[in-house]
DNA sequence: TTGAAAGCGCTAACAC
DNA sequence: GTGTTAGCGCTTTCAA
């Protein structure tokens, strides 16, 4: 009944070193339970076909030696080259708009027993490729990608047309996916126009380059506001650029020293919103100039005033990028489509700031 | 030179899938370029004594057909079975300090080129250690895990002798292996005493379920304070049991209403903080009784007052936690150790405020 | 109900 | 320099 010396085993050379320095395979359960290694596979996978008496015993064995199954050699046998596992490249794993949408994935990726393979771009297009390079190389069953300001034809070569992918967050170039997003544009009016609806009219907008289309859909938004309005824009209160709470605040001088400075701001994204709540408390100004984030923050009831946000929903937008995903993995081949996700307008102080000063001219 | 079809092909039977329908093989790669697959894998690995013809050649033939190379099999086949993967497990992925801590580790295993599993155990033991199995069977080269309450001797069992593995931020019971976390009771001492330096001794101790070391240790510092400091505690000020926010506006608003109130509190974690300050700025109290935090808070200083906190570094937490895990992996073999990231205090204000009220009894 | 043989994509050892 | 063979741990035929 041993396997590693006689002479009928389907092994003739290599002896395997001893079961102490390695992981129990099949073949060591197989033995121990004098069956054949077939037959554990069976036992394992809870294929039918088994009398109870060996399942108890096989099982036995697997128990004693601690055995579990090795999902690549699995996988790699059953050709399918179905790994359960996918791949999710966001902006940084550390970051909480990240991280909330890796929460959102993981929930509906762990309902299916996915593994998820997470990686931070840190925005940057080499990293990215190398990153997708390492995962198709890992034979993901599909990707998530907040995608970089490249273009992503490469990419999308790269990956192939077999393999399911979504994009997050923001819209890559060159690309035929499915794409998940907060509705940037429309809930950027609405934060707009709300500050417009409190008398301003001079509103500052801080945003990311103009690359990244998150930053442009929402400065789009903003301009609704004003188009709809029939207010003209002050091109020198659209800031874009803010890559930093640095940035921020640096901007943020300048706005106020500006000979008409803001009576409000947009902060179209977290970093712009902290530096320029900073900057503000620095001038004893919080209370005077309003202040609309997007992005929501933790302790943003905390803050004196109490932020005022558009809150979007990470966690949603990572969830229903997953499902799609597994809906493509399923075998979905409906046309790729955008979905986005709504952010809510949460009212608590700052954003509900009258303006003062200079400002009353342009009253609606 | 065909090898689909050719009679003293290694293949017999099984006719292979269109190329186009499945990921190319170093096979469909040395059909290509008219080498055989040895060639081709000796180029694909950079293995000197190859022409440098050759080389071109198959490289040229790998990039038409947009070839990687299969990890899993690869891995399969060296027998090594490195897989250049490690697993995290932490309390959720989208906890602020759980992915401070990923950020860390992923710094370091970016840097050698390892894939990290990131998974939430959410603090439950069951879900641990489907995790851990699932993680296993992935054939990761590590895990590293922030323990759950459970004892750790059945997945420590589990995990076999021949896997490294590392906890982080909490210690395990029934483990030998190296632990990483912050300085949590010297800290708490520090922040405690701080607050006396102040004038305190009724101050208020936040904290998680005494079951989970962070909680006990923090709690221990608090107590080695007052030992030190030869004042009695007051263990009506010892609240454990904060899970969540709601639980902490709860406690922190029982404590108000006790005859003899807390003067300051100090807040174990982050949750409590946040509870805390809720209520504190709920009865226009904020200024009154100070406050010291564990776990920073990304906007703390934007906070009425700002918020004065040990800051723990969960990032180098992680980092530390990686480079033992590598060590191990590259075959460490040095006894288990314990190492602890010191956290540091940040004076921002809600920590210097003097007591206020009934307080004055005990002055030092 | 069970087992033997072949082979997934790749690499190690050893030819030539 | 390059190719051949065997086999990693598993699952698939197909036979018994």
């Amino acid at each position: 009944m041993g396997v590693h010396g006689s002479s009928l085993s389907a092994h003739p050379g290599a002896v395997q070193p001893p079961l102490e320095s390695r992981r129990a395979t099949m073949r060591d359960v197989a033995a121990l339970a004098g069956v054949s290694i077939k037959t554990v596979s069976r036992v394992v996978n809870g294929e039918p076909r088994v009398s109870a008496d060996t399942v108890a015993r096989v099982q036995a064995a697997a128990d004693q030696l601690n055995f579990l199954p090795d999902a690549a050699a699995a996988s790699l046998a059953r050709g399918s080259r179905e790994t359960r596992t996918i791949a999710l490249l966001i902006a940084s794993v550390g970051n909480p708009f990240s991280s909330a949408v890796f929460q959102g994935v993981e929930e509906v990726a762990s309902r299916r027993q996915v593994a998820v393979f997470a990686a931070s771009t840190e925005g940057d297009p080499a990293t990215e490729e190398g990153l997708v390079r390492a995962f198709l190389s890992r034979s993901v069953d599909g990707l998530i990608i907040t995608p970089t300001a490249q273009d992503h034809a490469a990419i999308s070569q790269l990956i192939g047309p077999n393999l399911p992918s979504v994009y997050v967050d923001r819209d890559p170039t060159g690309v035929e996916a499915d794409i998940v997003t907060a509705d940037n544009r429309s809930a950027s009016r609405t934060a707009t126009e709300h500050l417009m609806a409190y008398g301003h009219c001079r509103i500052a907008m801080m945003a990311d380059t103009k690359e990244i289309s998150t930053a442009a859909d929402r400065a789009a938004g903003y301009e609704d506001a004003f188009s709809a309005a029939g207010i003209a824009i002050a091109p020198e209160l659209m800031v874009y650029g803010i890559g930093t709470i640095t940035d921020a605040e640096r901007e943020m001088e300048r706005l106020l020293a500006l000979p008409e400075p803001p009576t409000a701001v947009f902060a179209s994204r977290n970093m712009a919103a902290i530096g320029t709540i900073r900057v503000l408390q620095r001038h004893g100004l919080s209370h005077q100039v309003a202040l609309i984030g997007f992005d929501d923050i933790e302790t943003g009831d905390l803050i004196d005033p109490p932020m005022s946000v558009m809150r979007q929903d990470p966690i949603a937008i990572g969830r229903l990028a997953a499902e799609r995903l597994f809906a493509r993995i399923d075998g979905d081949d409906s046309p790729p489509a955008r979905y986005e996700v709504p952010a809510v307008l949460v009212v608590r102080g700052s954003g509900e700031l009258a303006p003062v000063g200079v400002a009353t001219k342009a009253a609606r």
